[in-house]
DNA sequence: CTCTGTGCAAACACTTTGCAGCTAA
DNA sequence: TTAGCTGCAAAGTGTTTGCACAGAG
C-alpha cells in the first residue's frame, strides 16, 4: 500500500468515526470506548468478520472488552444502520460497516466474502407487486461459488 | 384450494419424487425411507422450514426418525443440489427444495421468507470481472424487509 | 455380504439473558 | 444523579461428531 493511499484511509476512518458519534447521539446511544472501539475495528476490517473474529482481534488493543459486548454492540449498530448483517447461506453472522452500495461474493469452501461493485446492480428495480406488498429495507445481488485461491487448490 | 390444484399438486409431487430417486441414484445415494422422507415433506413444504421445523412436521409421518438425519440428510441433498439453503443475515439454516428460478424476500421480523418470480432476475448478468475470479454457482436478487402482516401489526 | 446411513448421546460453537456494578451525560 | 452500558456467568439454541447397529444394494 503506498503512503498516499495510506493516509487516504486513514482519513476515511476518521471521517467515518465523526460520522459514527453522530449517529449514534442522534439514536441516543451513549458514546463508550467499547462501542468506538468495535467500530472502528469493524470499520477498519476488510473482511466481514464475525462477532468472534473481531473480538480477538479487539482484544488486542482492548484487552477486558467482553465477547457479550461485542455481540451486542453489533446488534444494536446493525438496528440504527450504521452497520449491517452480511447476507449468505448458513453459517455465523458476519458483519460489514461498510454501508455504501456494493454487493458480496462469497466462497463455500473458504467462506470469505468478496466485495465488488457493479453499478448496474446498484439500483435495482422491483416489480410493483413487491412494493405493494413489502416494505423492502434492502435489496442486493447475492453470489456464492468458490473463490480463485479455492479453486486452484481443491479442484 | 380446488379439486383440480390438489390433483395438480400431488402429480407435480410425484414427479418431483422420482427425478429425486434418479438424482441420488446418479449421485451413488442409497434411497432410504428418511431420505424419502425429508426430500417429500420439504417439496411439500412452503416455507423454506429449518432442520428442526422439518423434523417436528416429519414425525407426524414418520415416528423415530432423528434430528440428527434430517440435519444430515439436508446437508447432503444441497451437495448434490437437489436442495439448496436459502440465503439471508443470520437466523437458522433454512432450506429450499425448489431449485427453478425465484427470488426471496425476507421478513425480518416474522422470518418469514416469500418467494418471488419476476423474470429480469432470473439471469443476471455479471461483469467479466466477476467471472474471471470466481466460479459463480449461485446468483440471486436477495431482498429483506418488513411483510404486510408485520407492517400492520408493529408500526 | 458389504458398506452406507441411521439413531443415540455427547460435544461443540454461537448467541442470548439476568444481574450487579460502572460510567457517560 | 441516573439511565444506559458493560462484564461475568449461566443457560439456551442450533449444529456436528463418534460409534455401534441396521438396512439398502
Amino acid at each position: 500500500m503506498t503512503a498516499k493511499s495510506t493516509r487516504q484511509r486513514n482519513a476515511g476512518i476518521e471521517q467515518k468515526m465523526n460520522r459514527f458519534v453522530q449517529n449514534c447521539r442522534r439514536a441516543g446511544l451513549k458514546i463508550t470506548p467499547q462501542r468506538l472501539a468495535v467500530y472502528r475495528h469493524l470499520a477498519e476490517s476488510k473482511e466481514h468478520p464475525s462477532a468472534d473474529k473481531l473480538w480477538r482481534r479487539l482484544k488486542r488493543a482492548f484487552p477486558g472488552i467482553s465477547l457479550d459486548t461485542v455481540n451486542r454492540t453489533l446488534i444494536t449498530l446493525a438496528e440504527i444502520g450504521v452497520t449491517s448483517v452480511v447476507e449468505g447461506s448458513g453459517d455465523v453472522r458476519r458483519y460489514d460497516a461498510d454501508m455504501d452500495n456494493h454487493q458480496h461474493f462469497k466462497c463455500i469452501k473458504c467462506k470469505r466474502i468478496f466485495d465488488f461493485h457493479y453499478r448496474p446492480f446498484d439500483d435495482i428495480k422491483l416489480p410493483a407487486s413487491i412494493l405493494a406488498r413489502f416494505k423492502v429495507l434492502r435489496k442486493t445481488v447475492y453470489l456464492e461459488g468458490i473463490c480463485a485461491s479455492c479453486r486452484r487448490k481443491t479442484n
